[in-house]
DNA sequence: CGTCCACGTCTAC
DNA sequence: TAGACCTGGACGG
């Protein structure tokens, strides 16, 4: 599940389901060897942000006799199947590893199937890069401002994927940019960037047409914008389509890409 | 049954 | 640049 959009649609999810509501406990499921989580008050409200891959729970204070105006920040990655789910209490899904108690009867539930996801209190991680759908700007800027190193040294195939420059940008995404700008996935990031204008620009449309369409499986809400449920998979053009060529990328994951161009191109 | 594969990091040789 | 971390779905014999 888990790219720009699906984080960002996730962190939406949250904020819906969560507000108005007082929540005051928290409990985490044994067997998942993460972090140990306490409520940080008796009675707190959560609200939720997302910056490329990685999510905020922003747990506020609301003991009204004690209010201190006190704000703690649980970051979440996703790993390769997290997601949020909002239940009634005892109806939490199976693989729920970090309850949000409310105080009427719901939970909030951090879900992840293979538990490679993880959280801890802490804000956003500084060798992760601007959100491009957010901060278009500073996400520009952050490149061009290091293009001369060495990251960028790689393929533009295997650059998409680093986090320190493409904050939210994951497998099918990467395909989908380097398919839909036409550009070769083996020129050096370096040359492509300055020759293909389209592909930064695209970092930024393509993540947010797949918000606009609810993200990829997994999904947290049925339809969120009232979008017909198989226009993501119509979206993907590249990803995971039989047509299209695969090879097995330096980092060891599977590059989608255009058949058109030759792998030994670089 | 078995083997391969998955929208991602991490850390250890 | 391998593995390690995990579960489960798809597909083959």
């Amino acid at each position: 599940m888990p790219e720009l959009a699906e984080l960002n649609l996730s962190s939406q999810m949250v904020n819906r389901v969560t507000e108005s509501k007082v929540f005051t406990h928290i409990r985490k499921n044994p067997e998942h060897k993460g972090l140990e989580v306490e409520a940080p008050y008796e009675k707190f409200t959560i609200e939720s942000i997302s910056r490329g891959k990685e999510l905020l729970l922003v747990l506020k204070d609301h003991t009204e006799h004690d209010y201190n105006g006190k704000v703690d920040t649980l970051k979440f990655t996703f790993g390769m199947a997290g997601h949020f789910k909002y239940t009634k209490t005892g109806e939490e899904k199976k693989h729920s590893h970090l309850m949000f108690y409310t105080d009427d009867g719901y939970t909030l539930s951090y879900v992840d199937v293979r538990r490679f996801g993880k959280w801890k209190w802490d804000t956003w991680g500084k060798n992760r890069g601007p959100d491009p759908t957010k901060d278009y700007k500073g996400f520009i800027k952050h490149i061009e401002e290091n293009l001369d190193k060495r990251a960028f040294d790689k393929p533009i195939g295997e650059a998409l994927l680093n986090q320190a420059y493409f904050n939210g940008i994951g497998n099918y995404l990467r395909a989908e940019i380097l398919y839909k700008t036409n550009q070769n996935p083996f020129e050096k990031a370096r040359d492509a960037i300055k020759n293909n204008p389209k592909l930064l620009a695209y970092c930024n449309t393509l993540p947010t047409e797949a918000i606009l369409l609810g993200g990829g499986q997994l999904k947290q809400w049925e339809n969120p914008f009232g979008v017909e449920p198989d226009m993501f998979q119509k979206w993907m053009l590249c990803y995971g389509n039989k047509s299209m060529n695969q090879t097995i990328d330096g980092t060891g994951r599977r590059l989608w890409f255009d058949p058109k161009w030759k792998q030994n191109e670089i």
